[in-house]
DNA sequence: TTATTAAAAGATATTTAGGTCTTTTATTAT
DNA sequence: ATAATAAAAGACCTAAATATCTTTTAATAA
């Protein structure tokens, strides 16, 4: 549903925040190898956040990636937006060029409810509440050592 | 979600439950411009199909595609399954190596709802049901006219 | 039995997503 | 200033999904 690009941007993000502070930016070879990302991809990705204003970088030694605390309220779907865009969220479920009340497909009612479901799933939750997960523990965003 | 050829397969299958009789068959070229699908493709699709014993086909004059009744009672789960397999099913949303309830992405507990609930739409929903709301005129296999 | 029809099969092409490698630019510690 | 560091940028490669083209096989009507 979404593409790889767009759980890597998200997982990276929400790594940043979880790590970085005013003192310590994070480089892209650590989220690469924490996250089990391919190096040169992720630095494409994190290119196009910082682009958007998402993340903010700095070169050179001990440069790296960071979040400022705006940015981390900014919702999962403009995340989304920035990588896939939200075609999905309004395309027909069953390939119709177009998605419409007054000629719906016959999945149209019952795939929508879920399509919307997860476009304000998306639109309410925030890089903060993904990461608050994680510092509390009850989420995790790297794979189980024994799945590496 | 679902790939072009899985939704390729559904309507395919839908449009020829409703237009198939014990006198008709229908040839690939009549589904492939009904529906707008890319003729050889589509009939790589239906070949699938008809190896899996969803549908039937005969070649030669008067040849084509026609299903059965036990057939339509077929839940939709189980041509996803035939095309596209289930993983989506089972996948992280986040992309995790594992989707686990001991070992969740900070997306799991939300996102898990609408995965499972398409899983179990699909699983509920038949050919049948599909092809009983075409001829109801509740909806539409086709796209609208303007959209070609 | 022959010509015609339509699916089956297989080879090939195109497009898109995903991934890698190399060079350049900016930053900073020395 | 210089060397070291790390992101930015751009060229390039690979694999998978999607799409097309050609040949073969099976069925049927005449
Ligand atoms: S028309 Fe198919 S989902 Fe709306
Ligand atoms: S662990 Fe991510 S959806 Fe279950």
């Amino acid at each position: 549903m979404l593409s790889k690009s767009c759980v890597y941007a998200l997982r990276a993000i929400v790594y940043i925040g979880h790590n970085c502070s005013d003192t310590k930016k994070i480089g892209i070879k650590e989220i690469g190898e924490e996250l089990e990302l391919p190096f040169h991809f992720l630095s494409k990705i994190l290119q196009r956040l910082v682009k958007h204003h998402i993340i903010q970088s700095t070169k050179g030694p001990h440069g790296g990636f960071y979040i400022g605390e705006e940015a981390k309220q900014v919702n999962i779907l403009k995340i989304i937006d920035i990588i896939d865009g939200l075609a999905f969220f309004e395309k027909c479920g069953l390939g119709l060029k177009e998605c419409s009340e007054t000629h719906p497909c016959p999945l149209h009612n019952d795939f929508k409810v879920f399509r919307d479901g997860l476009y304000h799933l998306f639109l309410k939750k925030t890089i903060a509440d993904l990461i608050t997960k994680i510092e509390d523990g009850n989420a995790f965003i790297s794979n189980l050592p024994q799945n590496k």
